[in-house]
DNA sequence: TCGATTTTGTGAATGCCTTCACAAGGGCGT
DNA sequence: ACGCCCTTGTGAAGGCATTCACAAAATCGA
């Protein structure tokens, strides 16, 4: 799955790339997903001064090993300096840049309910390289209102708007039933990823990325843990920390379903 | 420094498969997330009255193929019948059993900003084995206040209340800043599951589980993905005209401040 | 009873990811 | 200049996960 077979990339902006023939720099899924953690990290680094940073230590930031760190850096031909290590800058442009975040997405938003507008008021979006673009929900009580300086529409002008913005991202947080509704007007209008928060598999056409987030799942995986742990080691409070065999989990939202 | 429990696995790594008596099997992670996916579909299927299904069609309910689908049952040794399918009820149990959501487990909810606001507002958790039976904030205005039927209260009372309720799993939506310091009170109460939602890497001890949910960096691949397809020829729906060159440098240059 | 038909369960093959381990490169002190 | 030490970058190995493909059930109709 996860089609997209990508071939030429142009665009290299800052440091140049040397774009070798032939060699079309394709970056595993799995890299690409870490890519953002190692971003967060870089920010925080960044902020407290700190110019330069080792595989190690920016690897203990991010929660993986330094092995794994350096592959994936290695996948976007980044420069690191040996015997000293990353420069900060330069690699957070390096990877914002391998994520297209260079200049501010647009985003639309589907869905005013309780967890859209937590989602329109995340001041993370915005300092991460989004703008939330359009707000549109299904209540005609709430259209025309202001929320985060945005005015509310209807979802009737969905197509309009998310032309007119020329909208390629879009998050759905409305009601199960009505998502696969949005979704193909959304697909329809020409968005082209998806992050999905109702709990249901859409159904996209293949050039359409879409990505969910299910949140009583995460739940249910930690619960399947939870239960092993109970039945393995019969109890013990919270005292002593059992480190012998299973280390503990760090696990991220998976799941990048790219269509038929 | 910030230990990382990730620690080089030298010991048995393949060999903790430690079977206690009983119908303990090893599941592969991977299949645990999936399980969640097909619980789910199942529950569709019930409520529309169908009281068998092939893995075919759930599969293509999940939006995974069959195969994996017959794999992943296959770790639970679960009885299909050749020729006929799965019964959706006897399934649905099966998969509840191995997740462990025979009964409703206590989830704490720490932070009640807007996202922690709709999380505890989320139908889905109860729908689906959870029942959130602590909310607590560290704002006074908010402590005694009763949302969803349940009295906020103040974080001050985090050890007490997660030992009185017995809660082992927990849901971090408080800023980021005070995301550790709240993990590493759960964990000291006893928690050993933790669902975080601050954009921070937590630091626990191996016995703990933490799944991570960041929003941002969800979009942040989907602009990945995004960004390769733009690159390539527009093989655009229609009418629409989705603007070939990359470029309308708008240069918005808002920095990046930590999230919150 | 028997053969046709359907669909499961699973060894085997394949491919992706992670981890290992070390040579190559670069700075720094003397 | 010259080693010494540090850290990167990366082949190679090893583990998981996915997919393939087919034999083994099980039902049904005649």
């Amino acid at each position: 799955m996860t089609a997209q077979r990508d071939e030429l990339n142009a665009v290299s902006d800052t440091a140049d790339q040397r774009v070798v023939p032939g060699t079309e720099r394709t970056i595993p899924e799995a890299t690409v997903a870490r890519l953002a953690i190692y971003l967060r990290a870089l920010t925080g680094l960044a902020e407290r001064g700190i110019g330069t940073v080792s595989s190690d230590s920016l690897a203990t930031a991010a929660g993986v090993n330094s092995a794994k760190l350096r592959k994936d850096l290695s996948h976007l031909g980044s420069y690191g300096v040996r015997g000293v290590g990353y420069d900060v800058a330069l690699l957070t442009d390096q990877i914002r840049s391998t994520l297209g975040l260079n200049e501010n997405r647009a985003v639309a938003l589907i869905g005013l309910g309780h967890l859209g507008q937590a989602l329109a008021g995340y001041a993370g979006f915005a300092s991460r390289g989004f703008r939330i673009s359009a707000l549109i929900d299904a209540d005609p009580a709430m259209v025309g209102d202001r929320l985060r300086g945005l005015i509310i529409q209807h979802v009737d002008a969905l197509e309009q708007v998310v032309r007119s913005e020329n909208i390629a991202i879009a998050v759905i947080a409305v009601p199960v039933n009505a998502a696969q509704d949005v979704c193909d007007r959304l697909v329809a209008a020409g968005v082209t990823s998806i992050l999905n928060f109702a709990p249901t598999v859409l159904n996209v056409p293949s050039h359409v990325d879409v990505r969910k987030v299910d949140l009583a799942a995460e739940l249910q995986i930690l619960s399947f843990h939870d239960n092993r742990k109970g039945a393995r080691q019969d109890f013990a409070p919270a005292s002593v920390a059992r480190v012998g065999a299973v280390g503990s989990r760090l696990t991220t939202t998976d799941s990048m379903v790219a269509a038929t």
